[in-house]
DNA sequence: GTGAAAGCGCTAACAC
DNA sequence: GTGTTAGCGCTTTCAC
């Protein structure tokens, strides 16, 4: 800490403190030039740097939001950090990291602590159905954004969701892969009961009513109810759904994964199983991590515009902070994209 | 923001504010049991939580550390925040998250910005060979501990450096080529001038040597001297490096890749190329990224020991802060290891 | 063993 | 236009 305080910038300058705060805080309007001139120099000269945690005892407020996400280590959530931080830092805020493993009573505990520490602003990527045990801090006046998490019944007014089309995005994948001729298709997914996995499910269903297949007949793999898997094994988990469903009887020949993750494990998976992906089995991940691209073959996916959401979400999130008012509830859904790469391909008997 | 304050938990137990300040600081040794309970007792009442801007105010340092990155979008980054978050967690110590994009100046800006804000130690992690610009900082009182970069002539007398021995990872990944029978080697890595870059440029010229190979007719590929590539886009790189490569006219029967991200878009070139992977052209990373074992073929690498860095890491840190003294100077240089998987192969005529 | 009081550095009324 | 002043909530000597 330098230990240059406004007041020495004052003394400097021959003005008072209130004038250097002034014109620190954007009110140097009706300034002297000179005046102004002479602040700027004495801040110059001895390094002034203003301190943070006063400001923040006076005005109540910090410039940092939080993040919560699943796990940083996991492609996705580590990109969407960075464009959020991205978008923050323009902003001139700092983006506070917190790794909630899908753990319900972590995310709590972060939040509570964010909350407390004087953090306005929390988006929050967590796929739980109930954000009930936030509320209380929303209720006080916490801006919170739920990421990849669509509205539902029992939500905060105020509470701002942002995520992708997930419905739409699934059910661009199942078609597409039943415009390739597949008709005997999988649904992979790990844990159930999240909401972004149900809506996915519920797109991948409505395609295949769409063309007149029946959902029922689809094999759902969805890694054993009990398991609760980390947001990398997914991976592993892929694998060993991909494993199983080719063991069966009657196996897919086409998989839709719950992600791009999962999608990879998948493809490690039919390879393991002595199979080729696309002329034996096709795979269709969703998210379009870097990754999809760099695999082999290339994964044909669904992508999010996740710098889009993410400066989305920060937008949200610093009017909120920054009315002082509450957020007014709203849904942002992006739209899904189609990648169509080599993962892929047309049934063959 | 609860708005309870220690004045009115005094009040609520019929103490003085310093009563309970004392018993939040674990000064609570001499207090009397009973005074205690109902201190005690107050505090969970009124739900009261301290605020931390008013502490740092008073005390100059708060529970923060900084952990600039060039991109957390980098799964390998990623994999470390996560881990440093852990360690920092446990310790009640909360992660400012920043990504410099590998430019010098926003290193610069960050770690100041940190340091104004009152955050008491950083971990930076830039291959930059001089850190003098942060050298004010850690003149004042600044913990630094730089991360996947080893010591440098000048540096900071207080500076503690953790990384991967370098050297000897990259001269494990070349003996284990030269092992397979390859003479023709190729190295392939993006920016000049970083630190590691130059080290395991020295271990795959050692490991040359070894063998009684002449390092200058390895083919060297540096992604053209005036290019600064992204910390992403490094595949992208490795992928135009194996398209070359396998270009010319004596083309390499293996690779040693910077990193893995590289290595798996040299794996991607080498694809696009016609060729494949193992059987006509070895390939082998560094670092042990979660995708190698996913990839197809999985990748060959040099493990570095993640957790146990970021681990290390933050306990550096942490004494640094607490102890009040500047940090003794160290470095720390951990283990690699070679993991064998499947994208290298013997050679073969 | 417990309390009184003085600030940490800043902002924002409100005077002038 | 610029200065004076009163805290924001906490910690920490120093008295008692």
């Amino acid at each position: 800490m330098a230990g240059v305080t406004i007041y020495q910038v004052a003394a400097e300058a021959g003005v008072s403190p209130s004038t250097v705060s002034n014109l620190l805080n954007g009110r140097a309007g009706r300034m002297l030039p000179a005046t102004r001139r002479r602040v700027e120099t004495a801040i110059e000269q001895l390094g002034y740097r203003p301190n943070r945690a006063a400001r923040q005892l006076r005005t109540g407020r910090n410039q940092v939001i939080g993040l919560v996400v699943p796990s940083v280590a996991n492609p996705f959530w580590g990109t969407f950090a960075r464009h959020l931080e991205a978008a923050a830092l323009e902003a001139g805020y700092h983006v506070l990291l917190c790794n909630s493993e899908r753990d319900p009573e972590r995310e709590r505990r972060y939040v509570e602590e964010l909350w407390s520490d004087g953090i306005g602003g929390v988006v929050l990527c967590s796929s739980l159905p109930s954000l009930e045990h936030m509320m209380p801090m929303v209720g006080e006046g916490l801006s919170l954004v739920a990421f990849d998490r669509t509205a539902q019944v029992g939500d905060h007014e105020s509470l701002v969701n942002i995520s992708l089309d997930n419905v739409l995005g699934a059910r661009l994948a199942a078609r597409h892969l039943i415009e390739l001729g597949h008709r005997r298709l999988a649904f992979v997914s790990g844990a159930l009961g999240s909401v972004n996995r149900r809506e996915r499910f519920r797109g991948f269903s409505d395609a295949l009513e769409d063309a007149g297949l029946d959902p029922a007949d689809a094999l759902v793999w969805s890694g054993g109810a009990d398991h609760s898997y980390g947001d990398l094994d997914v991976a592993g988990l892929g694998r060993t759904a991909a494993a199983e469903l080719l063991a069966e009887p009657d196996p897919p020949t086409a998989i839709v994964a719950i992600n791009d993750m999962c999608a990879l494990g998948v493809c490690a998976g039919i390879r393991d199983a002595g199979l080729r992906i696309a002329s034996d089995v096709s795979v269709i991940g969703f998210d379009d991590i870097v990754l999809a691209d760099l695999a082999s073959p290339p994964l044909t996916t669904i992508r999010q515009p996740l710098a889009e959401m993410a400066a989305a979400a920060f937008a949200n999130l610093r009017t909120g902070i920054e009315s002082g008012t509450p957020m007014h509830g709203q849904s942002l859904l992006m739209r899904p994209e189609l990648v169509i790469r080599e993962s892929t391909g047309p049934y063959s008997t």
